[in-house]
DNA sequence: TTGATAGTTGACCCACGGGTGATCTTTTGC
DNA sequence: GCAAAAGATCACCCGTGGGTCAACTATCAA
């Protein structure tokens, strides 16, 4: 498909919902219902986000969601490699299993290229730049 | 993951060990032994190359898969909309279901070109290119 | 201290890609 | 025609990603 998850989709509106300094504390049913992610499974991704030390919840009354750092400071090539695990960014183009740089495909010198050059753009799009696009109303569909 | 599946791989080898010019018959069993492809796997595989009309297959002793027209005049675009099925090319870059022109996502622009540019890359390879790999020795790895 | 709040964790389901084996059908050679 | 060859088709298994529910735990207020 050529594309990263659906729960880099979710990661990345769920973040864009969070107060940008990291500062306030947002509930994870208001980040669920604003960005309409199944609540459920918001909670998987925030795990995940969290064991990168992106977002820290706080429990009990009063508690909430916060970036730990602010938004202006967290790319989106680190939410990739929270969500997709390390290992996304070598993949072969083709899908051929065994690709490398001895065994090189036909796509191989091209495809590092322009990997690169995605990943480059993932990790000089910060936070605060996702936000520029949600405030305008970004929602997930509703037959999502 | 960024990447065509693995069963597009298995597309790539397979057709590149045919008969370039589309004449002679090649044993499913052979394409199989020296692609180092699972047997099974690649009668599926095969079976939506036969349905895009990008190989055809004559039953019976003396029987084997050919290519339709030669190598040369092969893409691997074509082969990728044969595996992947229609829609591939349209995927957003991070699995934003929704995203679209009308709401596009912080990507969306660039990704739309990047993509355009991967594309014209799968449609400019042909086959007979993939083999200039192949005929070195390219063998899925035993570890499959 | 009790109860409501809110995040955390685990078990469980479904769909799909990858993978395998058995069976069917066509074609040829004897 | 019969049997072997060889591709086509079908049913099924497994692991993973997406999705859901229920139980658990930490925290605060009354």
């Amino acid at each position: 498909m050529i594309s990263l998850s659906q729960s880099m989709g979710y990661a990345v509106l769920a973040l864009a919902q969070m107060d940008p300094l990291g500062r306030e504390l947002v509930l994870a049913a208001d980040v669920a219902e604003a960005a309409n992610i199944p609540k459920p499974y918001l909670a998987k991704v925030l795990a995940r986000l969290q064991a990168a030390g992106i977002v820290s919840g706080k429990r009990g009354q009063g508690g909430g969601l916060r970036l730990t750092r602010p938004a202006s400071a967290i790319t989106l090539i680190e939410v990739a490699d929270a969500i997709e695990g390390e290992g996304w960014r070598t993949a072969c183009l083709l899908g051929i299993p065994g690709c490398s740089e001895g065994k090189p495909c036909p796509m191989h010198d091209y495809w590092g290229a322009a990997r690169a050059e995605i990943a480059a753009r993932l990790q000089s799009t910060t936070l605060d730049r996702v936000r520029d696009f949600t405030e305008a109303g970004w929602k997930m569909p509703e037959t999502a």
